[in-house]
DNA sequence: CCTTGTACCTAGTAGGCACTCAGTAAGCCG
DNA sequence: CGGCTTACTGAGTGCCTACTAGGTACAAGG
């Protein structure tokens, strides 16, 4: 009984369809929010039936973990530097390159701000984290370290609104000499 | 046939209930966004049924463009001042008084980057008039009134996110400090 | 060849979504 | 009192939501 069962898809191995999860939801995410989200969509983008999807992650909010934890892993190894500056020339300088993995940053981090988000706690520990190391960086001005932070943060809401006016690269460099100088 | 009609809820005149509704409203986007926000949410905020609150706004988008503009409307006057510094500062404390709104804009702020985003476009030219203003204010110096401008955004949303921890105004005026310093 | 694991399916559930229609009653003007 | 406007209602439409139950077919290992 029943439809004949559809043998037309792709079968892939279950790490390489996460991955391809991952980099759909990304780019939904950051087109609608996680609020806005909805698994047709992401199983669309993979060719799958949402089942089939749920099967992978588990229920919306797995996904949303999944997808995190995914950047997390690549993020951790790929940037070192000994000062602040350098540090941060070099994180801009990557941002850059991945408008859209920013804006998901961008939209979840705003997002997340109420209380009971699901990453609500994932984005304040990741916060504190960040805020440690630039601190440290920076001789122990954790002011200077927020300042920082904060004007990374706008100029590149600045950007994402008006990439072809604004030169995120630049318009940091600029920011640099003013809050570098001393 | 039906129910009886019930006679139970206040009859308010349109403008007291549209200021009820713009009230209601900004506060469920701030926790949710837009694309999140459910009209039967803001009906039951508001005592009422779901085409009651239609009636008003006419439709969801409408709904949206009722926030923005009644926010508008009461910001336009409100503000003024000769140095950038002044006008800054100023903006700061009104700022630091109304979490809830800061947070409504932080949101809609980072969810409408979508360009298909129904107040994509509000943004952008309330962005390019925040820009013009400042800039002319700083003399001409477009850079720093961009700077001055994601600062601002940036420690709004490390305020928000830890408001015990933050204190804005302080942050701001030890940020104006550096950016000002020349 | 046969078994076991698993990637993925169809079908269905219970509820939520924005929105429409047609009607009702409260408030104001004469 | 009568008539008009309008704030608001209940009922309903068609679609979308996350999620579940149970089954199917492919692939690898014994």
């Amino acid at each position: 009984m029943g439809q004949p069962f559809r043998r037309d898809r792709a079968r892939l191995p279950a790490a390489e369809r996460r991955k391809q999860i991952v980099e759909v939801t990304s780019r939904l995410i950051a087109e609608y929010g996680f609020w806005g989200l909805s698994m047709q969509d992401v199983a669309d983008g993979c060719g799958l039936t949402v089942p089939g999807l749920l099967h992978h992650v588990g229920s919306k909010e797995g996904l949303l973990i999944a997808v995190l934890d995914e950047r997390d892993k690549s993020d951790m190894s790929e940037l070192k530097a000994e000062k602040l500056q350098d540090l941060c020339a070099a994180l801009v300088r990557r941002n850059a390159r991945q408008p859209e993995i920013v804006r998901l940053f961008a939209v979840l981090e705003a997002e997340s701000l109420a209380p009971d988000h699901p990453v609500h706690d994932y984005f304040r520990t990741r916060e504190k984290r960040a805020i440690d190391s630039f601190t440290e960086l920076a001789g122990g001005d954790e002011a200077l370290a927020r300042q920082v932070i904060a004007m990374m943060d706008g100029l590149q809401i600045q950007w994402l609104r008006n990439p072809v006016k604004v030169d995120l690269v630049k318009a940091w460099d600029d920011a640099a000499d003013r809050l570098f100088s001393k």
